[in-house]
DNA sequence: CACTCTTCCTACCAACTAAGTAGGAATACT
DNA sequence: AGTATTCCTACTTAGTTGGTAGGAAGAGTG
């Protein structure tokens, strides 16, 4: 699996946002505080001008909603506990699993090598496992006990 | 994960030489028949010149041995119920999971963010899961059921 | 209305990587 | 000597990634 820099930069957003939200005392229930994007930027070290463009990615795949203006920021649209990291990658990532650019389950093989398909398409559930399983809160939860 | 098209062809290739030599009555026990670059290439529509640079990282990962001159050509050298798609893909393209280029392990997470390095963790334990339990054999196994 | 603050959106740039090509040197057999 | 094949290096080309610039549109304030 190749994480890109816009993927690792989202979630990292994402996480920045919920624990902003989180720590306002309404026991992480989403919708709360509005976070603005420079600030994101300057706690997770994000390039301002790029990271807007992620945040605009992530509001319209749902995830985010936003309020412009002088109290203006970003916001989860749900709790942490129901953002899975595989939420966040699929906003700005595409499939999770591709070959040659294309998603893993058009490939078209022939002869000898039909097999590998099903490879692919064993690798792409078994990575969808483990990041739909895993929620934003529960990565808030492992670096609050750790703190 | 994405499977570069250098992997993809390693592994077809791969499949076409097992296969020309189990079809030769050895019993698919490796080591047998020298099958010709060119020979490969048309099989699974490789462009020849760009299969040779793979059939030589294959050669030095030490997964084939090669012959040159006139009866020359490339074998497996070990069974192919005995080599991995795993093996083949790390042959080839380094490490399973990577992010922003490095590899999974090495991420430098501040913060927040700090548990996003064991969901990579994860991930790359389970892709190695499925590419490591397949081999060779396995897959034209498959192949010869359905034809 | 005028002003400020923020998100929103588009276009653009530089560097890197992937994919593929070309051409020849080394080696093996006849 | 000659031919066939692997071996190896350098190069080209096209696409993607990471990042920047500059403003338009909305939201609040006096």
């Amino acid at each position: 699996m190749y994480v890109s820099a816009r993927a690792d930069y989202a979630l990292r957003a994402m996480l920045a946002v919920a624990d902003a939200a989180g720590s306002t005392g309404d026991g992480g229930l989403g919708g709360g505080e509005l976070v603005k994007a420079a600030s994101l930027a300057e706690r997770q070290d994000i390039p301002l001008s790029f990271l807007q463009g992620i945040l605009l990615d992530l509001r319209r795949a749902g995830l985010l909603h936003s309020h412009r203006g002088t109290e203006g920021g970003y916001a989860l649209t749900r709790p942490a506990g129901e953002i899975s990291v595989g939420d966040v990658l699929r906003a700005v990532g595409g499939a999770l699993t591709s070959v040659r650019g294309m998603p893993a389950d058009r490939a078209g093989y022939h002869g000898v090598a039909a097999g590998l398909r099903d490879v692919w398409l064993a690798v792409d559930g078994a990575i969808a496992l483990v990041v739909d399983r895993t929620t934003l809160a529960d990565l808030l939860a492992d670096h609050a006990t750790v703190s």
